[in-house]
DNA sequence: CCCGGATGCTAGCAGTGCTAGACATGCTTG
DNA sequence: CAAGCATGTCTAGCACTGCTAGCATCCGGG
């Protein structure tokens, strides 16, 4: 390949990511409503159309967004899984992450979570990030449990519950710290 | 009052309950990102402004639509209540009841729980169906367990997460009947 | 009978996501 | 080296959104 080209495509991948990015930095600072074409356009300092030579149309940008967010949540609940001792308290750091996540980044969250998005969950084609987040749900629980998967939608399920109600008024923004020991301690012994 | 003047007030009142039923029935049918504000017009066979002279604008009227489904939920869990023979499995059926009214009316369910709304929850001036609709959770427990709202909160919490999670894909849709024994059994009782 | 106020309409604004077609730039080939 | 092709980008515009100003029209009261 010559090296003009390979200089041009250097271009163009820096420039999706540079859709990418201001598009999570619009929308974490006002808002995905705010986030429009056009306003994304005069950010990357081009004009619409370049955006749909990128992605197929603003679904696709939210859903590359939510992407990268899969990948930091993914490593985040790593993190604090490994640095706990041991399974028990593995699953309260990694619910206290999760949370964390999502009321640092709110946004971003409603991109991964919220919004409607065609990427594919539990399947053959769930992209890495994905499975990886559900994956450390998973193993903060005994791998003789046959149940833990379920054990694991569930805790993640009430997590996204206790978020989004929390987030949206529905439910006090206080008391976050109960609901959490509640849940961990209920929901973590194998009876 | 002049009886003319009467009836145009029930004639308006008439046509308020129709824009309202409107807009439920094609957000059932059609989602609501159908739902626009022609579309309503042409459906109540009047002009668009006259919406405006009854709600302050499209959220108002999504937030009726979600009323009148608090309302209805709020009857359904307390039947569901109502019909069990004790507080164990109370919660249980309240569970299903609301898992079954989620399923079989998504549209509804999304204006009340997921749509930004101006509704206020959890305040002083929070509509009484709202109300109603958590306070038949609480009623599932022990009034002598001083935990118990925070008990329901998680349940319900836990309870939406399961909800819109499975709706979105994101997901499996079998298994509910696993996630919800799961949770009651390990949430129901005191320790 | 005529007037005044309420009522609902037409037309339009500013904004949305998205796209067709013009245009220029630069690479490749004769 | 020049001609022509292809790639890339932009301008302009479409069909739609929520919402509103201002104008008819109609009806009840004096």
């Amino acid at each position: 390949m010559p090296p003009v080209s390979e200089r041009r495509e250097r271009e163009r991948a820096h420039r999706h990511q540079m859709i990418i990015d201001s598009a999570r930095e619009l929308a974490e600072t006002e808002g995905w409503e705010a986030v429009t074409t056009r306003r994304l356009a005069e950010r990357v300092e081009y004009s619409q159309p370049v955006l749909y030579s990128h992605f197929h149309g603003k679904d696709a940008i939210v859903a590359a967004v939510a992407l990268d967010g899969f990948a930091e949540l993914a490593a985040d609940l790593r993190g604090a899984r490994q640095a706990a001792p041991a399974p028990g308290p593995a699953l309260r750091a990694v619910c206290d992450a999760y949370l964390r996540f999502a009321s640092e980044r709110p946004a971003l969250y409603q991109a991964m979570f919220v919004l409607p998005t065609d990427l594919r969950f539990a399947s053959a084609e769930t992209p890495a990030p994905l499975r990886a987040c559900f994956d450390e749900f998973v193993a903060c629980f005994d791998p003789g449990n046959e149940r833990r998967e379920l054990v694991a939608e569930v805790v993640w399920s009430a997590l996204h519950g206790i978020t989004v109600l929390s987030a949206s008024g529905r439910i006090p923004a206080a008391w976050q710290e109960e609901r959490v020991d509640l849940l961990v301690t209920r929901l973590a012994r194998t009876p």
